[in-house]
RNA sequence: CGGGCUGUGGCUCAGCUUGGUAGAGCGCCUGGUUCGGGACCAGGAGGCCGUGGGUUCAAAUCCCACCAGCCCGACCA
């Protein structure tokens, strides 16, 4: 690092250490905490409202598309969960199993499990085989179908290399379980919640995403087809950030969902699941952060606006207050897209450069100012954390009232704007194995740059090839697209038949 | 779960090689001076040096084990 760097709030930057800047930038913003239970996070107040403001928002087009809300058991006996093989093998490695209840005190003064459950319980890492249980005794007729039901819940995988949010033992996550009466409309159902997604991290997280097909071999365990949204953060890799699966009738068949159909006949039900999680927040901190700590779109910011009185001197300082609070009545009157702006005074006394620097932190989409100096023009000083710190605009108070919710809507779009930009600028259509394997190769191996990316390359669809890039690159498929705009081409690797271009990228 | 690095007050870290029971900067508290700003001065609080064992007259420092974090690998949202 040279001297003549301007100071930034998160040491290290992002092209200095980006794994490290993450961390500094959850700690400085006050989003989570590790807690003392391994792979486990304390979230607080500023990293729940983000995902508080998430819920409120998927959940209304949940609601939109028909889907209703229900809850079901964290405890899964472990008889249900071994009736689907794929499944069961897919996540055996990461459960976690309750085998006792009650402690008691043994000779030594310890604390000791005592009594044995007769069935251990799987405590639930996703809810399919559980939820599969009450819908086979729901469903009984075609005239039962769809059932199209969310849960919000948390959900433990015992993963081997935690990180926060993006990978945690614990996390929060809604899953949706549908059953439908036909293939055609499960599948339907899949793609459905994959475009609402789609559209629901496009417009309230400003994250642009690439949508497909999972290759088999990333496919969930059990399904037939999976669906997913992948993102590109900062560092160039991609993200997972929701998934829709197609599962057939395969879980239909386990938990024994049948219906009596159209004909008479005893059918399968034909079933999806699709989930998003609180690694939606690591997302967007590596997608909208820079090196003076996370930037949030302001549509699922906790706090839009705050308002930061500049009371230097006594005698003026009631009525700046006064201004303030006034101010902040008025902005909660006027609404962002469907719900009142969240506004907020910082009367706390404490250094006025410390406090702003705390909300630029947080990344709170705007900051205002009202200072004496302000009050004698009746007006204020505006901060938008998407334009450099230094920048400072002066308006009326009046006018910034009224131009409020367009300036939150042009940051939201501005965000989005950039992070497209940063997207397409690092993804290459890629059509040879040299430049394929160029491209994902850092120049400095001691130390690697960022590099890499999205390609887009053409693929014989085998599994090998993937199987010899992810050796030799750590480089997989994230997404096969669904659209037509690919053109049909040759295999990079082998030059064989390729029915389309599909992305690749190092990933989360 | 394998390999590497790390674990010292809230944060970032020095001290460890050459053992003698703790330091800095930031943050925190109090008072004052400041005041469109991450200010300054003075005083102050806060550490069983990750945990447990061992070697030693003496361990943050040496040895062993364990735990946790980070990075890399296998797995995954």
């Amino acid at each position: 690092m040279n001297t003549t760097d301007t100071k930034t709030a998160i040491t290290p930057r992002r092209d200095q250490d980006f794994p490290e800047w993450y961390q500094q930038a959850i700690r400085a913003a006050e989003l989570a905490e590790p807690s003392d239970v391994r792979g486990c996070m304390v979230i607080r107040p500023w990293g729940y409202g983000i995902w508080e403001n998430m819920q409120r928002q998927l959940d209304a087009m949940f609601r939109a598309t028909g889907h209703r809300n229900a809850y079901f058991p964290l405890f899964i006996p472990l008889s249900y969960f071994a009736k689907e093989a794929e499944h069961v093998e897919g996540f055996a490695k990461e459960c976690a199993v309750v085998t006792h209840t009650r402690l008691e005190v043994d000779a030594d003064g310890k604390m000791k499990p005592a009594s044995p459950l007769t069935e251990p319980l799987v405590i639930r890492p996703t809810s399919e085989t559980i939820i599969g249980a009450s819908y086979a005794r729901w469903v009984q007729s075609y005239r039962d179908l769809p059932v199209l039901i969310n849960q919000w819940a948390n959900v433990v995988r015992w993963e081997m290399r935690p990180r926060l949010f993006l990978r945690t033992t614990e996390f929060l996550w809604q899953e949706g379980h549908t059953v439908h009466e036909t293939e055609s409309e499960a599948r339907a159902e899949a793609k459905l919640i994959l475009d609402l997604y789609q559209r629901f991290v496009r417009d309230h997280l400003a994250v642009p995403v690439f949508s497909g097909e999972k290759s088999e071999s990333e496919r969930f365990p059990g399904a037939v087809q999976t669906l997913a949204i992948e993102a590109m953060v900062q560092d160039r890799r991609a993200i997972q950030a929701g998934t829709s699966h197609f599962l057939g009738q395969n879980f239909a068949r386990a938990s024994g969902i049948q219906f009596q159909n159209r004909e008479g006949k005893q059918e399968f039900g034909w079933t999806t699941s699709w989930g998003m999680t609180t690694r939606l927040i690591g997302t967007l901190i590596m997608m909208h952060g820079d090196d003076d700590g996370i930037v949030l779109p302001p549509r699922i910011a906790p706090t839009q606006i705050v308002i930061l009185p500049v009371a230097t001197r006594e005698e003026s300082r009631t009525r700046i207050m006064e201004a303030c609070d006034s101010l902040a009545l008025q902005l909660r009157a006027k609404r962002f897209g469907d719900v009142p702006l969240e506004v907020e005074v910082d009367r706390r006394d404490i250094g006025g450069g410390v406090k702003n620097w705390e909300w630029i932190k947080k990344g709170v989409p705007v900051r205002i100012e009202i200072g004496p100096r302000d009050l004698e023009k009746n007006a204020l000083v505006i901060s938008r954390r998407d334009q450099p710190i230094k920048a400072k605009e002066s308006m009326s108070i009046q006018e910034f009232i009224a131009a409020a919710p367009e300036i939150l809507t042009s940051i939201q779009q501005n965000l989005l704007e950039r992070a497209t930009q940063f997207r397409e600028a690092n993804t290459r259509v890629i059509e040879s194995k040299k430049d394929f394997y160029d491209f994902f190769t850092p120049k400095n191996l001691g130390k690697p740059e960022l590099h890499g990316g999205f390609a887009l390359a053409h693929w014989n669809g085998s599994r090998e090839v993937e199987e010899q890039i992810k050796n030799d690159l750590k480089v997989t498929i994230r997404v096969v697209p669904l659209d037509d705009s690919s053109e049909p081409g040759k295999c990079i690797f082998t030059g064989e038949p390729s029915a389309r271009r599909v992305v690749w990228a190092k990933s989360y």
